[in-house]
DNA sequence: TAGTTTCATGAAAACCTTTTCATGAACCTG
DNA sequence: CAGGTTCATGAAAAGGTTTTCATGAAACTA
């Protein structure tokens, strides 16, 4: 079918070892060899069959991604730092979802059992050790944004308590004291870290939380809509609803134009994650900015630096910092 | 390294050509063999080589997919669509970008060679015949939103032009005649139907389109705010706004709001795409729905189905259907 | 019973590379 | 000039799977 080493060979009048030589090392071939056997490849458009390559050197080239979901600004975001920083190493990515189900997760893995050379997980709502046995025991895997207690693991997560914690305090210093909270997801580990970071800023304040003020959401646009609503139904409501992340925000935001209020002199409204919409919000959204790129990139180097050393994942944790975007919306 | 048909053989005490019938065919083997295989395979973990599988049936179980990017929900939305189709089908995705450039195109392209069974590409700014030849002359090609007139390529669009046609329309009917236009991308095909799409409406309802309300865009929200800017500096500014796309419409909203207009009754404004936060900004958008995730998913479904029959591509080419959403933004 | 068919089984080839090994030829060195 | 070294080259093995082919035993048919 394609065009193989043979035929170069062939084409070039010299041995395939030679072919293979001159297409590799480059060294230890006379020079009339060499420029036919580039002349033959460059003519017949050789390009080497990977899969004979994997087989012989156990390498594919390519890097496994899994993720929660794919859609979603936030996974957009980081895909987009995960592809630039593959691509200017030279791999390829292959990429799957798990939609936060461990058997997904497990079954992706199979998948991609033998035709990658490194792993990135984002597994929030799963411990990172529960994940890690199974047939992948001799490539690097990194893990990002998920529970994981073992220091033997590489892990690479942002301060989603601190950085939680740091908003309400901003909100609590302007006043509020009646501040509404839009959970994550039940599972998930980073949105029971954000709302930690949310009850210790009450607590250090001297504040009890009102647990009334904390409902539930799934990180989506339309459960930060349904969440406002219940939030801006109660009696007194709220002066502040703080959303678990931007797109819980964005949906809370409309929610509250609907019920006639304003943002932020009516109710101040917060997000979490700084997706690019967040600017251009009405009003711009104030929220806890997380370089979710950066992150990408990140993981992509550690990866890409794990498989070059030989290494099977064994760098200290990493934390990036997050940090405050005041907007106007408090 | 890993386990391999050989150790499955040695510990069932048959030959590797049992244990891959027993895998396979399922056919011609004693009971008695074919339990201690499995039993063997199954306490093993064995999981075949893919690249030994690949070799030797050229067959790889992974679709490429080509888009210009990765962030923005158009893509991340798309994207959805072509993994839970793709995963359905038991394939596994390779993922690249070529920021609508035809050189990182073509790299990707070449960097798949044989590592896939098939290609999904969108290239809005590129033609699908100037792609097509290059090592990749054997497996299917389904292209998506690119220019392409060759009735031989399969092809799956949307009606760039008519859905931007039916909003001008709108916009023209409930009494606007000076409506400014935000374009997408200069070489992008689908920005030029848009735009297409607005000079028709114009002329049908015989008004002439005055240039100076065109103003450039990238797509970007970022773009749309400057775009939105410009028009309103303009005397007499135009009553309506139409942006090429969601993102350009939210940064413009943007804009509008901070030049202390209202939207829609200072202002009207329209977008295209319909991505999911069109629902959810203040106003809600109207704009110009687009099935992405069907898009997406039908793209896969077309590449699976030339796979299964073995065809390089000869499906005709298919248009879906959009349609306005107006919501409150008009 | 002799001859034929069916069937389970293992050996070996093929898929395409890369790399090791063996073979000579050409080149030094004392 | 004899012995040793360097070097270009091709043959062959290895990597793990699937598939074809050959073998022989068991099962049928006349």
């Amino acid at each position: 079918m394609g065009v193989t080493i043979r035929d170069v060979a062939r084409i070039a009048k010299v041995s395939i070892s030679t072919v293979s030589r001159v297409l590799n090392d480059k060294c230890n071939v006379s020079e009339d060899k060499r420029v036919r056997v580039e002349r033959a490849a460059r003519d017949l458009g050789y390009i080497p069959n990977p899969a004979a390559q994997s087989l012989h050197s156990s390498r594919t080239g390519s890097l496994g991604v899994l993720l929660p979901f794919v859609s979603g600004e936030f996974y957009a975001e980081f895909l987009n730092g995960v592809d630039k920083t593959a691509q200017n190493g030279d791999w390829l990515l292959m990429i799957s979802t798990s939609h936060n189900s461990e058997d997904e997760l497990r079954a992706a893995l199979k998948g991609m059992y033998r035709r990658v050379d490194g792993l990135l997980i984002m597994a929030p709502n799963i411990t990172a050790e529960s994940v890690l046995m199974q047939p992948h025991d001799d490539i690097p895997v990194v893990f990002v944004n998920t529970r994981c207690e073992d220091e033997a693991i590489s892990l690479i997560t942002f301060d989603n308590h601190g950085g939680m914690r740091e908003m309400t305090r901003h909100l609590i210093a302007t006043g509020h004291t009646r501040i509404g909270f839009i959970r994550g997801p039940v599972l998930a580990f980073d949105a029971a870290e954000r709302e930690r970071g949310y009850r210790d800023a009450h607590r250090e304040a001297g504040l009890t939380v009102n647990e009334e003020l904390i409902v539930p959401g799934k990180y989506s646009q339309q459960s930060g809509h349904d969440g406002a609503v219940r939030l801006l139904g109660m009696d007194p409501r709220p002066t502040a609803i703080m959303a678990s992340n931007d797109d819980s925000a964005i949906g809370a935001l409309s929610a509250i134009r609907e019920a006639g209020l304003d943002v932020p002199s009516d109710v101040a409204l917060t997000g979490f994650d700084d997706v690019p919409s967040a600017r251009f919000t009405v009003p711009p959204l104030s929220t806890v900015h997380v370089p979710v790129r950066e992150l990408g990139a990140r993981s992509i180097e550690v990866l890409m630096e794990c498989i070059k050393t030989g290494q099977i994942s064994r760098l200290p944790h990493q934390t990036m910092d997050v940090e405050l975007r005041i907007r106007k919306s408090t």
